[in-house]
DNA sequence: CAGCTTTCTGTAATCGATTACATCAGCCTC
DNA sequence: GAGGCTGATGTAATCGATTACAGAAAGCTG
């Protein structure tokens, strides 16, 4: 537990002054070679780290951007999170990750402490009054909220629910069940709109059942599916979760899958392919999403952010 | 994007200083009350919010922990996660978590940086030299490494593979395949060990084969299974994802679980009970584990770090 | 009412880095 | 050689909060 070694103290050792030692350290370029060398030495010497907090306070720019995720858990949203901090390592900016519903209070002084530059939001379901009050960059991932006004990036989901109808009806079903996802998941919203669509267009019913993304929700749908009169014989679900909930069920229940229902579900995570039988899906680019994101945030925080030379 | 305010304008909207704002913020039992109530509503008519670097640096404390998990997608992890969170909010202290596996540069910097007062450590393969180096307290949690001369918490994993090795061999299996955990990882290790352990102390063969905790070794490890002159009828493996792929690749080879081959996992991870056939497992109490490690790191900081009256 | 507490508030130093500005040495040009 | 220029370095102000210390006001005691 040595006492922390501050930047005077490698100026001492170096016989610089901190100035100079700063400017080694964040541009280079400004300051002769045999100097930099003497001053890289001592910074080794002492084993000097950077005091973050006293950068962040001079420069009024912790150089860090926010990931805002409701769910760790979720292994959706690790994918997206590894290519974000990717994006920025090279950028130079720090990650910090944080769960998006650990209470509007908390959250509120994570956002407004002045340690994140900028915000990837992965929620669509925080206060927008909140949201909009926010002052530094966020982008919206994935989820959305018209409430925040705020730019975003996503997959066209009722686009994606159009294809789920198009794969089943192109293997001859006529009656589909979409169990959605919660009602006020935007996501949700989307996909049903879609699903609610495709069917109208071909003339076939819309049978929806309110679930929502979790093995429970689709164990759930299992039950209601196999209590309704004329079965649909298929079913396409707000998640894979969600489908994996309902296949599993449905074997307990004495049905088979594809045998007796064909099921399609939505994200394409890890093990959906690993399913028996693989589970069909749709496809969402987790690690392109997240790259995308953070570069389009990135670059708009470069902007008014000069870097080191 | 309004400037920000500071505590200066707070002390000027309220009439008093800023070292009167301060202490009502920190310690409101040292301010009249009056004065209390002026600040306060000076503080939301200017809606003031602290400068997190400003704080930091002046208490020479960020009062926040730092979470390294080797991976964020694992689900495993998450739900650790949410209790430490869970602690550390209660005792006032803000979350950081980071990706153990970001590279040494990026971890000694994050680490040192002075942003976080403590670490819950979830990884056991970082480089014994750079963790022994680090100053700030460190609980390691689940995984463990005995080069880093460091206090942890786990369970008991020799004792749980025994527990496993006993069901299977109540079940009248005698034969017992245990695909093991990358060679490198401690839990592995210590898994593995109970196994043999177990296996021998009832004179039984210990067949062993190297998998990994990834879905895709336990793919692999069916087909090695398969191959096998005198196939075991029981399978121990080191992970429920590794045991998930196992049980797919099985059926995909036109095995059948349990007909063929009876299959335990580890974890009890939230799709476990969901599997077809719900997979037998041998539970971890995550949130329990979670809470307990942060409870000790909370403590153990707050001995030398008075927190406000 | 003098003298002593107690309670509240203000003044100003401080945390550790960055950077505008000043300085200085060395070099070039006329 | 005077004047001007360039590049390297140092001096010192600064970021926004906390807190030791001082001082003022109010209350209490004999």
């Amino acid at each position: 537990m040595s006492p922390r070694v501050r930047i005077a103290d490698v100026a001492a050792a170096a016989g610089v002054s901190t100035a100079t030692v700063s400017r080694t350290l964040s541009s280079p370029g400004l300051v002769g070679e045999k100097t930099r060398e003497r001053v890289m030495a001592a910074v080794s010497a002492t084993g000097y780290r950077i005091n973050a907090a006293a950068r962040d306070l001079r420069r009024q720019q912790p150089r860090a951007i926010l990931v805002l995720a409701p769910n760790l858990a979720n292994t959706f949203f690790s994918r997206i999170i590894a290519a974000i901090q990717d994006v920025a390592r090279q950028a130079g900016l720090a990650v910090q990750i944080s769960d998006s519903r650990a209470g509007t209070d908390v959250l509120e002084a994570i956002v407004q402490s002045g340690r994140a530059d900028g915000i990837v939001l992965l929620d669509g379901a925080l206060p927008p009054d909140m949201v909009r009050n926010w002052t530094l960059p966020v982008i919206q991932l994935c989820e959305w909220n018209d409430g925040y006004a705020l730019p975003g990036l996503r997959i066209d989901n009722a686009a994606a629910a159009r294809v789920a109808v198009d794969h089943l009806a192109a293997l001859g079903h006529e009656r589909i069940l979409h169990v959605s996802g919660p009602a006020e998941n935007v996501l949700s919203q989307a996909r049903q709109a879609g699903f609610r669509e495709a069917m109208t267009a071909r003339g076939l019913p819309a049978d929806i059942h309110d679930g929502g993304f979790t093995i429970e929700a689709g164990a759930a749908a299992a039950h209601v599916w196999a209590a309704m009169a004329d079965r649909p014989t298929a079913v396409f679900t707000a998640s894979d979760e969600c489908a994996f909930g309902f296949i599993s069920e449905c074997y307990r229940l004495g049905f088979e899958v594809p045998r007796d229902v064909s099921v399609i579900g939505f994200d394409d995570v890890d093990f959906a392919g690993h399913f028996i039988p693989p589970l069909t899906t749709i496809h969402q680019p987790r690690a392109r999403l997240g790259r995308q994101a953070a570069e389009r945030l990135v670059s708009a925080l470069l902007e008014d952010m000069p870097l080191g030379v």
